[in-house]
DNA sequence: CGTTATATTGAAGTGCGTCAAAAAGTGTGG
DNA sequence: CCACACTTTTTGACGCACTTCAATATAACG
């Protein structure tokens, strides 16, 4: 069940046996979630954290006008509100984009690891501090890249990502989500995420329609979208 | 010299006069920085963390093209690169915009409170989620919001994350930094920044030049941004 | 095989960028 | 106290990336 989890962790730092066997100690029910369900709504009071086990997520805050910004995509290994633990309630929503298998961590047990395991406290601060450094890399891509640039650095990211806990087959991945979805982690629309998608189409690099993921030409996409992936915090930094 | 995270701090959660202590323990050595200048580079290994005590700090990062994103604004009782506690090393660059004063704190000392203060651990990861809520909510700006909206938006968070620590005034607040750096948190060039200042302005909202602030009309202010200050989690809201 | 979600295209409008220059403010040295 | 250099703010003209509105095509699904 977390073995996923313990992939990514074990990609940024070693993780002893007795802190595996401490985390699923700490683990709790089990639950499978359908698609588009909002698991969490912001404002309401934790009692628990969310490890993603299967599937994909996201967290999105949205504006009076309707407008709404995706502010993180979450894969199988990723915890979803693990900062909801120092939090205790949300800024943001955090929903399923395809049906998903999550794994509940009471906050009792993990202030129990606060009080008896330091590495691995560090450890699952770690966790959330890559998040943070995720949405760091969102701002640039936000703030300052162009809509194809800011398309194919998502790619790039969701690849390395994926990769990691090991669901890369022959530079395809499944992202089940549509084009809206994918427009709003990039802060575009529909209309013009389509027309983006298809410049990276034209150009030769990727391809994503259908929930599916076609890289053409890894090399030139990181090129082209100006991919380091310094900020996913690999320690061996594996391609 | 930690007056003002304290004051942070407990805008949020109680801490006890021994955590006081082992923060106060854990501090080094106390440096001032000139404005504009570079104290941390990205990719550089770190074995400290630095409590901004006074002054005005940024962290960006970077494209090729030289558009640059200010990821993160710092006022006085912040940590700058707590984050780097964990991290080891930043995705990104910290500067200082104004003339600075920073306190050091050595790893192996927070290493020890992680050990010995699992609460005070909690404090200071909670202060890392913190700043990750605050990126999530630049990410629903640089994605969403119009131009004066963003602007608009920005002010009233450095106008609450001032009040905390006591210094606003009369509806006045310094904020030295010019238009282009302002503009660079808001994915804007200086060009639009001042045209959006100028809305702001003619609105009878807040005025912003030389590094001097002037809210016109909060109320106004807020409602024109969309601004709700639940994302920086005060305990006791206090406006 | 119809129904609904998703993807795609067209045309027109606009927010913001770019380039260029002027105006205003700030600091320094004579 | 003024002259000069530099930084910061402001304005104008023009172009383009992205939005909006509207419609059509294509795929997914019971």
């Amino acid at each position: 069940m977390i073995e996923k989890l313990l992939l990514k962790l074990r990609a940024r730092d070693a993780v002893a046996p007795e802190e595996e066997e401490a985390l699923l100690g700490a683990m709790g029910e089990v639950e499978d979630i359908p698609a588009r369900k909002t698991v969490v709504k912001r404002g309401e009071t934790l009692n628990r954290s969310m490890l993603l086990v299967e599937g994909l997520m996201c967290r999105f805050k949205d504006l009076r006008s309707g407008r709404r910004q995706i502010t993180a995509l979450h894969v199988a290994g990723d915890f979803l509100d693990l900062h909801g633990f120092t939090l205790k309630h949300l800024d943001h929503d955090v929903m399923s984009l395809a049906p998903c298998r999550i794994a509940l961590f009471p906050h009792d047990r993990l202030t129990r690891i606060t009080e008896e395991r330091p590495h691995l406290t560090r450890l699952l601060w770690f966790s959330t501090n890559l998040d943070a450094a995720i949405h760091r890399e969102w701002e640039l891509s936000l703030g300052q890249r162009t809509g194809p640039s800011k398309a194919a650095h998502l790619l790039c990211e969701l690849y390395t990502r994926l990769q990691i806990v090991g669901l890369i087959g022959e530079g395809r991945f499944d992202l089940p989500m549509n084009q809206t979805e994918f427009g709003e982690c990039l802060g575009l629309t529909v209309v013009h995420t389509n027309r983006v998608l298809r410049e990276l189409r034209e150009r030769g690099l990727a391809h994503f329609r259908n929930g599916k993921v076609r890289i053409y030409d890894m090399e030139r996409l990181r090129a082209f979208a100006e991919f380091d992936p310094t900020y996913l915090y690999l320690a061996a930094l594996a391609r």
